[in-house]
DNA sequence: GTAATAGTGTCTCTTAGACAGTATACC
DNA sequence: GGTATACTGTCTAAGAGACACTATTAC
């Protein structure tokens, strides 16, 4: 650093200006009895007490977006054994009045997880939810329970139904899918999550080739068991495909 | 709003926190000779003075990200005649010491203009440059001028990387690249615009069916004047097919 | 054997690449 | 007519949908 770079650092005063909060919001979804689902807390506290929002946080100074996003994946998901999840940024949210306290801007996160990881953190928090979703006629999402549709604080619903169509984007070229699924599965667990995400059926013989001719799934040769007819092979995601020759 | 929701907002202090500066930062893309290329800015003050930077200006707390982003087009990028040009979010970038200064969260703008619109902003400003963009082995981009590549500044030449890998990825199925020419324009210089930005040559009655077929195109009955041998027909953007019947 | 699903072979249709050919402007 | 490029017709190859068929397990 230079005499004048230097001097000009200690004059800058970064206090000068009003800045916005800047926290960050999860998108942590999963696919449960063929349709994909998130997970969201109850409010207890103002605003939209009593609704539903995605798990989200502060950003600390000295917190990269990242690191912020897999903190709230621990401490406000309850995912403490989610190291291995996928996880990207989503979008950043700024509307002006998207928060009535002050002016909040989020980066929101997508995460990805087996439905099976859930059952802890429902368990030990009865605040959480996995929530089916859907997509409104504006690309909103709504999310249902059994009794309807849960109510959305902030502008979540946006968010999610970003995220919705982020992962619709993504499945046809990008192996997310796995991320979705137990470290073994059969082929048609992942036309099932297949399915889910893009809302409609796939032709079984040729979501078979194309999976298998990608390179992506490597047979176990073991098999699935507990099934009352004939039981299918189990494959593992290959994320390096040997790129050797 | 409730009595107790009254009494939480005026109880909530937001200034309690430290928080981040934020920041738009703009990558305005064209295609210029065959190549894609991004208007860029020499900072004259530390820190990085005299490499060059994306234009970019700080959120006001009244304003929307898009509102911000829209107003270093016109400010900072001397864009003022640019109100349609093509602009979305593209991502947030907050690494904790990307700005030497104090904590500076930067969301990455990414516009599109055609060539011949820089032409008035580059020469009323010596402090702008169009600089030819390529992408090195880590997928940052290298900006080159005449004389060899320009030094850039901050996380600046990732930005460029990831707005030239998002410009790839989304030509082939969304209608960014009429954004990067004339209103009209001859189906060569639509597949020239391709060619340049996936930096590989395409199949010309391949790439003609294709973009006849996809109905984003009329026929405008014109053609092209000035070349010395057979003029090409003109044809223009149809943003919405119609979909009657 | 029956039932139910796993897994495969094959036909067809669509789409893209390749390449050669025709068309039309200026000189 | 020559030349350079616009535009088109057609062959071929690759991939996806459809559908029927075989395989294998539990009962």
């Amino acid at each position: 650093m230079t005499e004048s770079e230097a001097a000009f650092l200690t004059g800058y005063d970064p206090a000068a200006y009003d800045r916005p909060s800047i926290a960050v919001d999860l998108v942590l979804m999963s696919v449960i009895d063929g349709a994909p689902a998130a997970l969201l807390v109850r409010r207890d506290e103002h605003p939209f007490a009593g609704t539903w929002a995605l798990p989200g946080g502060f950003v600390r100074m000295d917190e990269a977006l990242d690191d912020a996003a897999r903190r709230v994946l621990e401490e406000k998901a309850h995912m403490a054994q989610a190291a291995g999840a996928y996880m990207e940024q989503l979008y950043t949210f700024g509307a002006v009045s998207r928060d009535p306290r002050t002016r909040v801007i989020a980066i929101a996160y997508f995460a990805l997880l087996p439905a099976g990881r859930f059952a802890a953190a429902l368990k030990a928090d009865p605040g959480l939810s996995l929530a089916r979703l859907r997509l409104d006629a504006q690309g909103s999402a709504v999310a249902d329970c059994e009794d309807g549709a849960l109510p959305l604080a902030f502008d979540h619903s946006e968010i999610l139904g970003l995220a919705i169509r982020r992962l619709r984007g993504k499945i046809d070229w990008s192996p997310i899918a796995f991320a979705l699924l137990p470290e073994r599965f059969t082929l048609r667990a992942l036309q099932d999550v297949h399915e889910a995400i893009l809302g409609t059926p796939l032709n079984k013989p040729a979501f078979r080739r194309r999976m298998l001719d990608r390179g992506w799934l490597e047979a176990t040769g073991e098999r699935e068991t507990g099934s009352s007819f004939r039981p299918a092979e189990l494959f593992r995601f290959r994320p390096f495909p040997t790129v050797t020759g």
